[in-house]
DNA sequence: GTTTTTTTTGAACGCGTGTTCAGTTAACAT
DNA sequence: ATGTTAACTGAACACGCGTTCAAAAAAAAC
C-alpha cells in the first residue's frame, strides 16, 4: 500500500528521467501525462514529485542536462591544427554525439515551445556557445582563405541543421555504418563551404 | 445567443483553419485546445466541428494541405536545362516557397508524431515524393559526372535539412534579402554536392 | 528491538479537455 | 411573410490532467 520493496531513489530519480526522456521524445512533452511517465517507471504519478518539483523542471533539466553535456564534452576535443581540420573535427563530433543521444537530441530541438520563456532563453544561451564554435572555425577559415563563405552566420545554421537532421533518419540496423554516416557528412560539410 | 450575425462559413472555415495553424505552430498541438482556437476564431469550441470532424483531423488537414501545396507548386516549376540548374532551381524553389509558409512548414516537420499512424503514414508518402525530386536530380548528376556524393539517399536528407532550416532563423526584418538567403544556401548546396 | 527516515501508495482536489447536441438566431429561398 | 437551412451558443458529459498530502510500508539508524 505504501513504499515499495526494493525501491531507493539511486535507482528511481535516473529512471524517472529515462522515462520522461524517450516520452517526451516519442509523443511530445505535452502530450505526455505524468501518470504515463510514472506508469513507465512502475509507480504512482504522485511519486515523481519527490525527482521533480513539476513538469516543466523535468523538461527543462533533461534539456539543460543534454547542452551541458554537449558544451562538456565538446570541451574536451582536442581542437584540429587548423580550420580545415578544425571543421572535420566539429563535424565528427556532432553526428558523433548526436547519434549517442537521439532522443535527448530530439527534445533539445523539438521541445523548445513548451519551456517557460526564462527556461527558454537559458537553453537558447547554451545552443548559441555551441552554434558559436563552428562559427569560429569558419570564422578563422576565412580570414584563412580556407574557406569560401558568403555569409558566415547563416553557413552555421545552415550546417548546423545539416548535421542535426542527421538523427532524424539514422537507424544502427541501416545500411551505413557510423563512419559511414561520418564521412559522408563530412565530405558535405566541406563543400557546403568551398573549403580547398 | 445563438448565431452570430454576419456569419458564414465561407469566412469562417478559413480562419478556423488559419488559427489552427497559428497556434499550432506556435504552441504545439496537444498543447492547443479547440476552445483556444475558438477563441482566436471569435466563436465557441462547438462550433469548430462544423468545420472539422474533430481535432486530428484538423491536424491532418492542414498538413496534407501544405505537402499537397509543395508537390503541386513543385511540378508548376520548369525544370532546369542539366543537373546543375535543375539543382538550383529545386534549391531557390525550396527556400522561397518554405519562406513563404513558416507556420505550415513548422507544423509539417514538427508535428508528424501527433498523427494517428494512418495519417502519419499518408504524409509521409507526400515527403517521400518530394524527396525523390531531390534525388532524381542528385542520381543524375552523379552519373552525368556533374556532381561527387558519396552516398546519394544521405546527401538528400543532409539537403533538405540544410533548406529547410532556413525557417527556423529567417525573419524579414533581417539583414538578409530573400535572395541573398538563396544565393547563400545555393552556394553551399553546390558546394556539398561536389558540383563542378 | 525500537525509532527515525525514506519511498512509496492512494485518494482527492480543482481544474481543463474533446466532443455532443438541443435550442436559438440569422440568412436564404419561396 | 413564411418556411427552411445555416451557423452559431451554451450547457453538459465523460473523461483526463498536474499536483498535493496523509497514511503506510520498507529501509536505515541507533
Amino acid at each position: 500500500m505504501a513504499r515499495t520493496q526494493g525501491s531507493h531513489s539511486g535507482t528511481t530519480r535516473p529512471r524517472v528521467r529515462a522515462a520522461a526522456q524517450r516520452l517526451f521524445a516519442q509523443s511530445g512533452y505535452a502530450a505526455v501525462s505524468m501518470r504515463q511517465i510514472a506508469s513507465e517507471v512502475g509507480v504512482q504519478a504522485g511519486a515523481l514529485y519527490n525527482y521533480t518539483p513539476d513538469k516543466q523542471a523535468l523538461l527543462f533539466d533533461l534539456m539543460q542536462q543534454h547542452m551541458d553535456d554537449l558544451l562538456a564534452a565538446r570541451a574536451l576535443q582536442t581542437h584540429g591544427a587548423g580550420p580545415l581540420a578544425a571543421l572535420e573535427q566539429f563535424t565528427r563530433f556532432h553526428i558523433r554525439f548526436h547519434l549517442d543521444r537521439p532522443d535527448a537530441v530530439f527534445i533539445a530541438y523539438m521541445e523548445l515551445r513548451n519551456l517557460t520563456a526564462p527556461h527558454f532563453e537559458q537553453i537558447e544561451q547554451l545552443r548559441r556557445r555551441y552554434e558559436s564554435e563552428l562559427t569560429d572555425i569558419l570564422r578563422t577559415g576565412q580570414r584563412a582563405g580556407v574557406f569560401e563563405i558568403a555569409d558566415i552566420p547563416v553557413a552555421t545554421r545552415a550546417v548546423i541543421a545539416m548535421l542535426t537532421g542527421v538523427t532524424t533518419w539514422y537507424r544502427e540496423s541501416g545500411a551505413l555504418s557510423r563512419v559511414d554516416v561520418e564521412d559522408v557528412y563530412w565530405q558535405m560539410v566541406r563543400g557546403a563551404v568551398g573549403a580547398r
